[in-house]
DNA sequence: TGGCAGTTAGTTAGCATTTACTCACTTATG
DNA sequence: CATAAGTGAGTAAATGCTAACTAACTGCCA
């Protein structure tokens, strides 16, 4: 490995925290072993010691940096719509098909919902820190886009407070992630994929209380095309 | 230890299964060690390996023990309510209410609780068990009762297949346990749990389909005293 | 420009402990 | 006594981590 370019200390460290994401996130913690880090990282196993101090703090600062990692440009340019039920549509379309169709290739974000579902196992610390970071503006947008809503009379006047109707969206996107994560499903929809987006975008579509000559009209490949756009 | 008890091979190696499932469900595998097993089912490490010839085998006993427990006698009785909507609305709320408030004490659910988790993150299979024993009656149930709710007027023409919206129903209450499983839960609802049994009930209910004047005269303790009839 | 010194990136070889697993042995019981 | 339940004391390999070393880059002065 003597042909391997020198790097300086900060750029190798970050390397290291790169290359050693998806490990830790397809094997756990305790499933991993410091000589499969460091051979995914290209390096000897001292050099991981000189850059930190223990497998654990390497493992905290791989989750420190996925907590602080890109937010998702599509995302962002969703939030700056103006707050209306077709927005609301499109966010919440958006929420299921980021989890269950992912993006083609994306190995990062397969990777990070690994390292969600295993911090669940934990302590919730990175659910926590992305949530903080990436959910305060979408849940904000979110709430906005339902009063909008019911100010137009496109929504139900339903008991259910309307800051807390975004976790319900996300937990049946996060959930319909995790059954179908497995090699093998551990659910047979019977459904393709692009399906299942769209049936359970209906479904959270009408939890939140929205009218159903309203989904219909708002749920349409017209107004999906504002994601694309 | 000499004043324990000498057991059957036969008892022996169950108690050993039934105790090791709460170290294993809250280390996982490879965080637990033969040690920590033997001691938690009070023998020594080497009559572990007189009952299991490895470390996985007795993770895989487990599994499967767990995937043959006692159904719940709540959910049994449920099944043979009439296909209606208050059963309807019944078996979402128990849906929901099982996964969050599960029942004090039963130390034995939280576990389960965490070795499905671990199955998604690993082949699934235990979920898929658990599935098939479980679930085939309660899906057909669930969607009788959609038919019949329709049938009655009570539901939305929505175009959501009847055979898949449980699925929907179950990941919100499944996710919502999942982010209540932390020391510190991964999401801060501000709510009570009861009020967040109520709150996804809600939602679910109407995710189905259920009409908003429907879901008022069905969603009420009255109702849910069939529960604890 | 060349060459030397100090510094920093990187590795090799190994240490102390843990881990999964085994074997020879002991003890209880029908 | 014979059989089966149960254990103490290990073993070989793996694991997390470290010490002691080498190789490359940087700046400095002739």
């Amino acid at each position: 490995m003597s042909n391997a370019p020198r790097l300086t200390a900060e750029a190798r460290r970050e390397s290291i925290v790169e290359a050693v994401q998806d490990i830790f996130a397809e094997k756990g913690f305790d499933g991993t072993t410091i000589k499969e880090l460091a051979h995914a990282a290209g390096v000897s196993e001292a050099l991981l010691y000189k850059h930190f101090p223990s497998k654990e703090s390497l493992y905290h600062a791989m989750l420190d940096a996925c907590a602080k990692g890109p937010t998702f440009a599509e995302a962002s340019r969703i939030l700056e719509f103006e707050a209306s039920t077709s927005t609301l549509v499109v966010m919440v379309h958006f929420m299921i098909s980021h989890y269950v169709l992912g993006r083609p290739g994306d190995t990062h974000r397969a990777a990070l919902n690994s390292l969600l579902m295993r911090s669940l196992l934990d302590d919730g610390e990175l659910v926590r820190l992305m949530h903080k970071k990436l959910a305060a503006a979408w849940l904000k947008k979110f709430e906005a886009c339902l009063q909008a809503s019911a100010k137009s009379g496109e929504l139900n006047d339903v008991p259910i407070r309307k800051d807390i109707c975004v976790w319900f969206v996300q937990h049946v996107a996060f959930s319909l992630m995790l059954h179908l994560r497995p090699k093998v499903p551990a659910i047979n929809y019977k459904i393709s994929r692009e399906e299942l987006v769209s049936q359970a975008t209906w479904f959270a579509l009408l939890g939140v209380g929205l009218k159903e000559d309203a989904a219909r009209r708002y749920y349409s490949p017209k107004v999906l095309q504002l994601l694309a756009s």
